[in-house]
RNA sequence: GCGGAGGUUGCCGAGCUAGGUCAAAGGCGGCAGACUCAAGAUCUGCUUCCGUAGGGGUUCGCCGGUUCGAAUCCGGCCCUCCGCACCA
């Protein structure tokens, strides 16, 4: 642990100071932002990385000159928040415990029954985390501007969706059809994964049947029967029903299907105008025969017990050509039927016969059969409408003209068995008046495609992806008929989906500080037209209000850098960008993304149900903000996975330590130090270079790089220079200024406090920064250095070998003529006066150095080599080769004399 | 399956976009030493193999190719991870 300096106080003097209140001027604005977090509870480190890491840019492009806001809100909007104080008020025990667990880590004892008992207002859980979600970032030192701060359920704000969904319905990119949805019956309404037991963990996914009609012979009534592989109608022996599941005959457009009574359930929810007629007993259809669609045969009708009531229609048609199942049951029950195939893989007869010999298991059977055939089959040529057709193809085909011939009707199944958290069966349903923004449009998609490729993605691979993910995308459901958020004007009694009311939201940013309770009713659309494109629709005549705003969006607007996870991708960034390109001009479009890798937590992916997410509070709390900090900014690059261990976090302490400990040895010495001489030129010409990559990398985005070289990198040559015998702190010292400077992005805390301590009055949020041009006698130093540093490695490495504890170690070095003659036989010239050096020269050429003084290194820094060894040094020069080992350039020889140790 | 990322020395993890200076950064772990009564902390050195002179051998998933030269470029194969939706 360490000990920390009082960071809380520098967070009131940031405050106090308004330093991060960020205002127009004339310097160059950089808007960089995050998503706003879901406020239905506590944050994890998850999220505190994404943030941290843009607050150390945001630091980093101040102290470099850049005017930058980064501002922050809360969302809201969506069902989650709902469903949680739903549970609360009807007493579920779980949601209970947890969000008495979480009130408890900010507030004590008798308050927290209370504010638990609020939170069945939704609105109180929403307003509560986002309250205690700011804390939790002032205490992290975040330069975040909080006078723009706003919540995505507030009116205000609820007025500028309202006119971004009336500009999109004008653009006629909003359109009304069917979807369909995860459903509870028993709640009467659709549920999100949160609503779903293990929802997370395992997701359920819709799935498209189609229940496919088999007229009874001399009935009036069909059985339908669900199915996934159209395809394989031609191979059908006969049907399965369960005598256990009790079935109902029910009117489906025009038409009377057997199903089983749960099925005809999900059928209600998914088509219009359908009725249950009766139940109807299998004995009034077990001795039938059924004609199968579209082949000229009629089949029977077996029993089944494997069937289970909650999948499909309860109905089955057998194929025991291509389903393992159908043929380990007819085989089960005894029943004496040839299996049909009509399905080839890479030109042979594919069956589940073989299948079932390849594999022992038969579930992994069915799977391997599945993906062959699906991938790689073909139809056999003799079948009709079919014949020839990849396998995919032939669904696809069958699907239309079974529909087409009213023969079969699509039905959706969830993909495995779901239940709610309260244990009601969930199903999918059919929305008939659900509202789509429409991103399947292509004159949308060019244009948005074509702005990606003008913005900036970290990493660039990004780029390709958001450009195939923005072709994937088609219609997207954008209003739900609960949860909180704004209401859609097209229909009141839709509420806005969450993902779709946070597509434009930053631009709030740009004037939400400037914007009062008190405005709302002038926050017309012809105010966000003016204000966000500059249009005075209907006459608009703009009020000071409008005017102020509209100023600062153009000032801000155009996000420079938005900071998130690869999770967004596909569905918040693509909606971004997609509604910035309908609504904004090019300027004021999104210019860069850059997506942060996972977090995990000791190795394992962090998630709620296994309960090891690392509530960000508690590690503010116990470790402090710059340690968090330094955390984030050391371990991972952005892009890759970031760890969150404790072993790892102690190390993270022993860096602060160390940054501290030299810090305030500086403050408390005073300036009495020996000057180091020469030893110091070459740590600061080092700490130049370190400072020049730093800043280098810093701009690439490369943090964890660029604190890297401005931390473990300049530590080091300090140690260097304590391992020399020389004073760290006289160094430290010289470099005390320039170096805090760089840190302050990363640890602004201890930074700060230096800062101060070391005399001066200013704040570094205030600074700015030069970088120094590295020169060439910068390097020349360091190479000379390095040099001597080299030739004491190879005295060790020789004291190694030998076991020669030196008490005279001789140099020499190679004089100016032999090296000419050197550089001229390795590069192949051997017309030299010493013939006998060819040889080794050509030996050792790729070991040549050229340009170097060794003679001046070894007189400036020799000494070093004493110092290390305690023993003589003697160097010669040799300019004219005679006889035994040959010194080449930039590589001398050296004889240790002295005792062997054992 | 499609799309994306990746397989590096005991472990974690750089480097590979601009091939050589890479036996390959840094951290952890391990070993030795200094300090200490001792432990811890800290510091120093070592940590692929061989070697009585700074050298050599074999390494960067596997197999080939390009090149004077490849962890780095190209082709194939094997394996791992992530996304595939209306959910924040």
């Amino acid at each position: 642990m360490s000990k920390m300096i009082d960071e809380k106080s520098w967070q009131r003097v940031w405050e106090s100071e308004e330093v991060f209140a960020s205002e127009p001027d004339d310097r160059e604005k950089f808007l960089i932002t995050v998503p706003w977090p879901y406020t239905s509870g506590p944050l994890h480190v998850g999220h505190g990385r994404t943030y941290t890491i843009a607050d150390i840019m945001a630091r980093f492009l101040r102290m470099t000159g850049y005017n930058v806001l980064f501002p922050m809100g809360f969302h809201e909007s969506g069902t989650p928040i709902g469903s949680i104080s739903h549970k609360i008020a009807s007493g579920d025990k779980r949601t209970i415990d947890l969000y008495r667990k979480y009130i408890s880590q900010y507030d004590s004892g008798e308050n927290v029954d209370e504010i638990l008992k609020g939170f069945e207002d939704p609105t109180k859980v929403a307003d509560y985390f986002s309250d205690k979600i700011i804390n939790d970032f002032i205490a992290l030192g975040f330069s975040i501007d909080w006078r723009r701060k706003f919540r995505s359920i507030e009116p205000n704000f609820s007025n500028m969706v309202k006119w971004q969904f009336r500009q999109l319905g004008k653009q006629d990119r909003l359109k009304k059809g069917s979807h369909p949805v995860l459903f509870s019956i028993d709640d009467g309404n659709a549920v999100g994964e949160d609503d779903i037991e293990d929802g997370d963990t395992d997701k359920v996914a819709i799935e498209k049947f189609l229940v496919v009609l088999f007229k009874a012979s001399g009935k009036d009534f069909y059985l339908g029967a669900g199915s996934l592989r159209a395809e394989t109608i031609f191979g059908i022996t006969n049907l399965w029903y369960n005598p256990d599941i009790t079935y109902v005959l029910m009117n489906v457009d025009n038409k009377k299907v057997v199903v089983s009574q749960w099925c005809s359930k999900k059928i209600e929810n998914q088509i219009q105008n359908v009725e249950v007629i009766r139940t109807i007993s299998p004995e009034e259809f077990a001795n039938e025969t059924f004609s199968v669609p579209l082949a000229q045969k009629h089949v029977k009708i077996f029993q089944n017990r494997h069937l289970k009531e909650g999948q499909a229609t309860g109905i089955v048609y057998s194929v025991p050509g291509h389903s393992v199942n159908d043929l380990s049951y007819l085989n089960e029950y005894e029943i004496l039927i040839e299996p049909i195939e009509i399905i080839t893989v890479k030109g042979k007869i594919s069956s589940a016969r073989a299948a079932m010999k390849k594999f022992n298991e038969p579930s992994e059977a069915n799977l391997q059969l599945y993906r062959e055939e699906y991938y790689d089959g073909i139809m056999v040529e003799k079948l009709d409408i079919i014949g020839g057709l990849s396998v995919k193809d032939a669904r696809e085909r069958m699907f239309n003209v079974l529909k087409e011939k009213d023969l079969g009707f699509d039905f959706y199944e969830c993909s495995r068995e779901a239940r709610t958290r309260d244990g009601k069966p969930v199903i999918v349903a059919v929305i008939h008046d659900q509202w789509f923004i429409d991103y399947a449009q292509p004159q949308w998609k060019e244009e948005t495609i074509a702005h990606v490729k003008n913005m900036e993605f970290k990493p660039d691979f990004y780029s390709t992806n958001m450009v195939d993910i923005i072709n994937w995308l088609e219609e997207r459901a954008c209003a739900r008929q609960r949860g909180l958020g704004t209401r859609l004007p097209q229909q009141e009694d839709w509420v806005i989906e969450s993902l779709s009311d946070s597509t434009i939201y930053p631009a709030y940013y740009t004037f939400s500080h400037l914007i009062t309770e008190n405005n709302g009713n002038e926050l017309t659309d012809e105010f966000f037209s003016y204000v966000l494109q500059g249009k005075n629709v209907n006459g608009y005549k703009p009020s000071p209000l409008a005017i102020s705003c509209r100023n600062s969006f153009q000032y801000w607007y155009g996000v420079d850098r938005r900071i998130t996870s690869a999770a967004h991708m596909s569905n918040h960034l693509a909606f971004y960008i997609f509604n910035h390109v309908a609504l904004f001009e090019e300027k004021f479009l999104p210019k860069g993304i850059s997506i942060a890798g996972m977090v995990i937590s000791n190795g394992a992916k962090i998630s709620k149900s296994k309960g090891n997410a690392v509530s960000l509070m508690d590690v503010v709390n116990t470790h402090g903000a710059d340690i968090f900090r330094l955390y984030v900014a050391l371990v991972a690059e952005l892009d890759s996975t970031l760890d969150w261990n404790e072993k790892e976090v102690e190390n993270i302490h022993g860096v602060y330590n160390s940054l501290s400990n030299i810090f305030s040895a500086v403050v408390e010495s005073g300036i009495n130090k020996k000057d180091p001489g020469l030893y110091m030129d070459v740590f600061l010409a080092k700490f130049r270079i370190h400072l020049g990559h730093y800043a280098a990398m810093m701009e690439k985005q490369q943090v964890r790089g660029a604190s890297v070289e401005i931390i473990y990198e300049v530590l080091k040559d300090l140690g260097e220079l304590s391992s020399l015998g020389l004073d760290q702190i006289k160094a430290t010292e010289k470099i005390m200024q320039q170096w805090l400077k760089a840190l302050s992005p990363i640890v602004p805390h201890l930074a700060d406090h230096y800062w101060r301590a070391f005399g001066n009055e200013s704040l570094l949020e205030r600074e700015i920064i030069h970088i120094e041009k590295v020169n060439e006698s910068d390097e020349n130093l360091i190479s000379q250095f390095e040099y001597v540093k080299g030739i004491i490695r190879d005295v060790r490495d020789i004291m190694n070998v030998t076991k020669i504890k030196p008490s005279q170690i001789d140099i020499t070095v190679c004089g100016p003529q032999l090296a000419t003659e050197i550089e001229r036989i390795s590069k192949g010239d051997v017309d030299v006066r010493n013939k006998s050096i060819i040889g080794l020269v050509k030996k050792y050429r790729g070991k040549i150095q050229t340009g170097l003084d060794e003679n001046r290194a070894l007189t400036i820094f020799g000494k070093m080599i004493e110092t290390v060894f305690t023993s003589k040094v003697h160097c010669t020069i040799m300019d004219s080769y005679t006889s035994g080992k040959l010194p080449m350039p930039g590589r001398p020889t050296i004889t240790l004399t002295g005792d062997k140790n054992e």
